[in-house]
DNA sequence: ATGGATGCAAAAGTTTTGCAAAGAA
DNA sequence: TTCTTTGCAAAACTTTTGCATCCAT
């Protein structure tokens, strides 16, 4: 796991948050994926660490790490919503049209279109925590 | 709209598919929409040309009039999958992340960066009918 | 006439919500 | 103790499917 345990308790609770088994159960299953992981991978990930947490109490965890920060709900493509750990460099996926592999690029190599966009298309363009360049 | 009436009709018969004015509905709606449109829009329109068209009726159209390509379905960051009439030039959508206004973009202005990507990640990027570069 | 398409109803899949009981602070 | 969070169950939505009837060809 890479994030610091303080951190998130802190962050949990400065926020108002109790921090719970099952919110950093959720946590962990969202850290160990590693990269984006679909709703179901989530799930199938805290079941298996802990197979009594209920599938609403996962969606509302999710919610709530997103809240924080600590997570990231992205939308992409077919997969629908994909989340993961927040704090990693800003990157962007490319995703195979036939098997649906995402692979990440870096935001160096999409960074000439963005500023090009930004300076044309300025409110258009998202400058701060893009997670995604929608187009 | 500005379909050919006799093009649809050809193109659905020749793909073994009849032609019903529920599908021919569908059709003008999404057309009369003009650029892509959530099924929740393309519901509201046909159901306002004909209330008695049911939506199980207009998910199967759209499934019918994307097979024949007469309309493409995207799937687009929040709003889910979007439908639009085919055979507009290749375009992207900027979406401005607070009020949710889409912006259509020449691919031109993406071309630079898809010829990278392309020369780049090779298998992994769609050549061929790109409806959206999801990153 | 005849095979595909429609409308209705029900099913299936996904996400949300109400509430009593459990648990973090 | 107090107030949030959980698990369960049910609701709310969205999309799909089965089937008898209807209709395009």
């Amino acid at each position: 796991m890479s994030h610091e345990e303080k951190d998130y308790i802190q962050i949990l609770r400065s926020q108002g948050y109790r921090v719970t088994p099952q919110r950093l159960i959720v946590l962990d299953a969202v850290c160990d994926i590693g990269g984006h992981a679909a709703i179901a991978t989530v799930v199938a990930r805290v079941k298996k660490l802990d197979p009594t947490i209920d599938l609403s109490t996962i969606y509302r965890a999710l919610d709530v790490l997103g809240e924080v920060g600590l997570v990231v709900a992205t939308e992409i493509g077919d997969e629908g919503k994909v989340y993961k750990i927040a704090g990693e460099a800003t990157h962007h996926h490319l995703i195979c049209q036939n098997c649906g592999t995402v692979l990440s690029i870096s935001h160096d190599e999409v960074n000439p279109l963005f500023a090009h966009l930004q300076e044309k298309y300025g409110s258009f363009f998202l400058t701060s925590r893009s997670q995604s360049l929608r187009l």
